[in-house]
DNA sequence: TTAAAGCCTGGACTACACTCCAGCGTCAAG
DNA sequence: CTTGACGCTGGAGTGTAGTCCAGGCTTTAA
């Protein structure tokens, strides 16, 4: 597989490719012939890892730490499991914000179903009235503004 | 409220407050007769809900779109609605990346918590075989490398 | 009244993660 | 055998989101 071909499967572009290798985020290629750059399969589950990890809020730095570990084993070492622990904790806070970001999402958009032109598709759960979120609040601010006013 | 007790009580930097007011993320802070910005509780929630929303993965691009809409209930507007769902879509989304990559990297530690020396090369393949994660794709790869050499 | 701490502005600088470009070699189709 | 797509390298440029700094006011405590 050649570069282009390796950076579609893993949606991202070739310079990317070529940069991830350049930060040793992955190993560099093995070359052909012709020095082209040879990609096979494993590459693809590995970089389609990295893409995962970083959409997920690791960064590079993180992952360039992480990874070489996960494929070594080189497991076992406090340092490593505490820092993996760690992101599961963040994982679990991550969710439980997204959850409430969510329902407050909704809620927002509840309250809001009476538009202009009607045309909210009303197809969101039902009113689940979160009653103290971030973006409830946001909505409360502006009928006191409009109150006030 | 000085900015600096008010950054405080939202977590960031004065520097953050005034470069989110320069970018017009939040609103020009009313002024003392001093020439300092004066915040109110009201202030510091509508921060915290950027800083929240911000954790979540929406760029401060994204911000400035959704949130004057929210505070001025100007919505009903196609594109903003389409906004909102798709970003609802998205939670859906990376809820569902993470509680994966929590399943893996459980899967990971179980199967590695084996001690350090007696270790890694042989408990694995027993525990629980997740089959297709990106984690468990990465581990099994080092197993392949570690038969191959 | 003077020193420290806080605030102001505009602008320079930084880190991260790409993205683009020039100038070159390689390969496959017509 | 030429043309166009693809690949190579090194290096410059970009966007996002801050962070830092100089130089200058204001406030507060000693």
């Amino acid at each position: 597989m050649n570069i282009s071909q390796f950076a579609k499967a893993c949606q991202v572009s070739s310079d990317t490719v070529r940069y991830y290798e350049k930060q040793g985020i992955i190993a560099h290629a093995v070359r052909q012939a012709n020095g082209y750059r040879k990609y096979s399969e494993a590459d693809v589950e590995l970089l389609r890892f990295v893409r995962g990890a970083q959409a997920l809020g690791f960064s590079l730095a993180e992952i360039q730490l992480i990874l070489p570990r996960l494929e070594k084993g080189d497991f076992g070492r406090a340092d490593i499991e505490q820092q993996l622990l760690r992101k599961m904790a963040q994982i679990d806070e991550h969710m439980r914000q997204l959850k409430t970001l969510k329902k407050e999402l909704q809620a927002t958009f509840v309250s809001l179903s009476c538009p202009p032109d009607q045309s909210v598709s009303t197809a969101h759960s039902t009113a689940t009235d979160t009653g103290s979120g971030a973006a409830a609040a946001v909505s409360r601010q502006r009928f006191k503004k409009a109150a006030s006013k």
